[in-house]
DNA sequence: ATTGGGATTAGCT
DNA sequence: GCTAATCCCAATG
């Protein structure tokens, strides 16, 4: 992870995912940028830190820069990256990727999907990425890293999908315009360049 | 011991 | 649009 890379995960979730936007995740063999993630915090009831530590949400409250992978309807994995202090339990969810090398594995990987769609949602991203609940606990720069810097295009800020409590939270960010995100923001509002520079 | 409900997706209507 | 797939945990008896 770069120096930047720390910097941005030791700020809250909040903070945190608008930044990350822009930024590059990668393996070995395949990379993409983030264009949609979302902030979960402890105080939010759609977070699984929301009811306190169990076993199967231990590396959600690990230090920041640490990856929480969890199993979502029993089916697909979904890549959270931690953030602020140890102890918390915030992260933000990687819910889309432009895709950027190692296409033909990653299409491998989902059985086939046109490029705007291959990392277009988090199941899809984990399942790209080829990341399961066993990499759960373990550290950026283990199996995958993270470089890249914060985007200079504007980044909107939207209400969330899939959950059913605190859905009007304006928690989930995306890349202005990318046709890579899970699905279209309609935006509360818009964050410039110099909005999300290091404070 | 059993039951209900998800931070979702693909495939069919 | 609607639904099945399928695992883990929390709430309940």
């Amino acid at each position: 992870m770069t120096h930047s890379g720390a910097q941005i995960l030791s700020l809250g979730a909040l903070e945190a995912a608008p930044r990350l936007i822009g930024m590059v995740l990668s393996t070995g063999e395949v990379s993409g940028r983030i264009v949609e993630t979302e902030a979960y915090t402890e105080d939010d009831p759609a977070s699984h830190s929301y009811r306190g530590r169990r076993n199967s949400n231990a590396a959600m409250f690990l230090e920041a820069g640490h990856i929480y992978v969890h199993r979502s309807y029993g089916v697909h994995w979904c890549l959270n990256l931690v953030t602020g202090a140890a102890g918390i339990g915030e992260a933000v969810l990687i819910r889309a990727l432009e895709p950027l090398t190692g296409i033909e594995i990653m299409a491998r990987r989902r059985g086939g999907a046109r490029l705007d769609r291959l990392c277009a949602g988090p199941g899809n991203v984990a399942a790209a990425l080829g990341l399961e609940g066993s990499h759960s606990g373990s550290m950026l720069g283990e199996h995958i890293f993270l470089s890249g810097e914060t985007t200079e295009r504007d980044v909107c800020v939207g209400t969330r999908v899939g959950i059913s409590v605190a859905v009007d939270w304006p928690r989930r960010f995306a890349l202005s315009g990318s046709r890579h995100v899970s699905r279209p923001i309609r935006a509360m509002a818009t964050l410039t360049a110099a909005d999300l520079r290091p404070k």
